[in-house]
DNA sequence: GCCGTTTTCGGCCCGACTGTTTTCAGTCG
């Protein structure tokens, strides 16, 4: 169990406490020693494994005794009682946006709701604006919000990384069956989506039913879903693996495997429109290949019968399209640009030069400022921004005015000690609800660069919270918006905000938008970011890292960039050291 | 539950924002 799987429990506890209307103290301890281990910049699994735990902040005898056990254990035995304890509803709607433990409480004692469905029923015969504190606007929202909760779980979707790393071990596995030749990824997976809703894999095998044998007894594979629908001759199988998710595989011998990847990484729409462009040209496109009237296509390679084609890129050649990177294969367009020779030469890893949203120990991060220096150094990059937080943000340890002086002062210290990477001195000012930002414009125009971003008041209408955010994209000293949506997967889909408006102000005043690669946010989302384009707005593709391993989320970044036809050219930080100073004109 | 140059008990404790209030409780990052 890694630092945050603890800190997680910790907080949890804290609420369940919470809660249960415990000492208010014995609570904020609990609070207090997540923040705390989740910021320990070593893992207490590895310690404690050599040894004994070390003195961790705010973390004394007793929850020390149930970190030691969480290690042992995986939990502990006074958090699984109360666990018990408190029925299982109550959970899920304190994860509601606006629900905290004293409100589930009040829910819970006067009105009975145990499940999200008790409070959309509640709010709907208005008995929840007669609670204490909570009126007619707050029954309103809490009934959006629950239904919106209730909706998004109907399809339960796991999350791209989630969904990556679970491909990954099958991939591993299966690499080792002997029947398996090659194995790859298809699906909304291959398409980077952010969200899928089944893994989709192609394996290579001449021995199929060997192949899928060792499929259906993967180690972690739950159960074999019976009665699927079978694709043609192509032998498949879909199992049920750890954590819920749906993973299917097709075989295919290798003569066949270009078309069955084409059509299995889809989207739907984009192959109907590629069934159409070929019915044109007098072809037939399915799982089986490219068709015409049972011939073999022009420049086609010869399969294992009529017209079929080994590889998903003589397909796409064939028709004309030159190659379609799957990110974009989402019918928004694709094929157009394939016909006019228009396809974007869409951004990669290697194009990024840095990082300009980082934060330090400083506010809330995990590292040094020489630290992260050094290992963007060791990634490559030319340049990274420190953007710790600023004062409205306390919990995260928000940086005063004069902690803020000293901060550019640290970081101008390190610039001179170290050679090879230049460290931009920056913030992540909050925006305040009047749209005002948190520190004076005399401190912000003595940054480098000024990151801006909504923290609070998340719950403001739509008006407002566009009318603030605008007036911060035309503060003079502003560079970039962060997270511009303000969605947390899982938790809330973002902030009302009237996107057409905003994204006007950040043209108009030379404003950068962020793609915030956390993949708990991914915010720009790919549709957001295309329109980013599209209007000519420049996008930054930024990691919002709060220790070394964040900086490797830059890949969700750019899959997100990579679906909204991003070239290099749209996003700033492909720029050189020299030509980003410029635009920032330090 | 944590902490201690006031050290084993008694004080501790983020600040902004909102909706509900008429001075504040609850939520959030």
């Amino acid at each position: 169990m890694d630092n945050a799987g603890i800190a997680g429990i910790l907080g949890h506890m804290a609420k369940l406490l919470e809660f249960r209307g415990e000492n208010p103290y014995k609570i904020a301890a609990y609070e207090k020693a997540s923040r705390s281990v989740k910021a320990y910049e070593k893992e207490l699994s590895d310690i404690y494994r050599r040894g004994r735990l070390p003195a961790v902040p705010g973390v004394g005898k007793a929850i020390k005794d149930k970190i030691e056990e969480m290690l042992t254990t995986g939990t502990f035995e006074e958090y699984e009682q109360i666990l018990a304890e408190i029925p299982p509803g109550i959970h899920e709607i304190m994860n509601i946006s606006g629900v905290g433990p004293k409100t589930a409480r009040s829910l819970h004692e006067r009105l009975g709701v145990e499940s999200v469905e008790d409070l959309i029923r509640a709010a709907e015969e208005h008995r929840i604006r007669r609670l204490p504190r909570l009126g007619p606007k707050q029954e309103e929202r809490l009934l959006r919000a629950a239904k919106s909760r209730v909706e998004s779980s109907d399809f339960r979707r796991s999350s791209l990384t989630a969904a990556g790393i679970i491909a990954q071990q099958i991939i591993e596995e299966l690499d080792n069956s002997p029947s398996i030749q090659r194995i790859a990824i298809a699906g909304s997976l291959r398409r980077r989506k952010e969200t899928v809703g089944n893994i989709d894999l192609v394996a290579l095998s001449e021995e199929p039913e060997k192949a899928i044998d060792s499929f259906v007894h993967l180690q972690k594979a739950e159960r074999e879903l019976e009665g699927v629908d079978d694709l043609g001759e192509y032998s498949h199988a879909a199992i049920v693996y750890e954590g819920n998710i749906r993973v299917d595989l097709y075989v295919s011998p290798e003569a066949r495997c270009g078309p069955l990847m084409q059509y299995l990484t889809g989207s739907k729409e984009h192959n109907i429109r590629l069934q159409e462009l070929a019915r044109g040209r007098g072809y037939s496109v399915s799982e089986h290949g490219l068709i015409c009237a049972g011939r073999i296509p022009e420049n086609g390679t010869a399969g294992g019968g009529a017209g079929y084609l080994a590889k998903e890129n003589e397909l796409y050649r064939v028709l004309g399209l030159g190659w379609l990177p799957p990110e974009i294969r989402e019918d928004r367009g694709e094929i157009e640009a394939g016909l006019n020779g228009r396809v974007p030469r869409l951004i990669e890893r290697k194009d990024i030069r840095g990082d300009l949203h980082v934060h330090s120990r400083w506010s809330d991060g995990r590292n040094s400022i020489e630290e992260l220096a050094m290992h963007a150094m060791v990634l490559g990059y030319e340049y990274i921004a420190i953007t710790d937080h600023s004062p409205s943000t306390g919990i995260a340890n928000g940086l005063s005015e004069e902690r803020l002086l000293e901060h550019i002062r640290e970081i101008e210290d390190v610039n001179e000690r170290i050679d090879g990477i230049r460290l931009l001195s920056g913030t992540e000012c909050d925006i305040r609800s009047d749209g005002r930002l948190d520190y004076s414009s005399e401190l912000l125009e003595s940054l480098d660069i000024v990151v801006v971003a909504v923290h609070a008041g998340l719950e403001q209408d739509r008006e407002k919270m566009t009318q603030r955010i605008v007036a911060a994209l035309e503060n003079e000293h502003v560079d970039i918006l962060a997270h511009p949506t303000g969605r947390k997967f899982g938790k809330r889909t973002g902030y009302e905000v009237d996107m057409d408006k905003v994204m006007q102000t950040a043209f108009d005043n030379e404003k950068v938008l962020e793609i915030n690669s956390s993949p708990s946010r991914l915010d720009l989302n790919d549709m957001h970011a295309r329109m980013a384009k599209e209007m000519g707005v420049k996008v930054a593709i930024d990691t919002d890292t709060h220790s070394l391993a964040h900086f490797e989320n830059i890949r969700y970044g750019i899959d997100v960039a990579r679906r909204a036809w991003l070239e290099p050219q749209d996003v700033v930080n492909t720029l050189s050291l020299k030509d980003i100073c410029s635009i920032l004109r330090v």
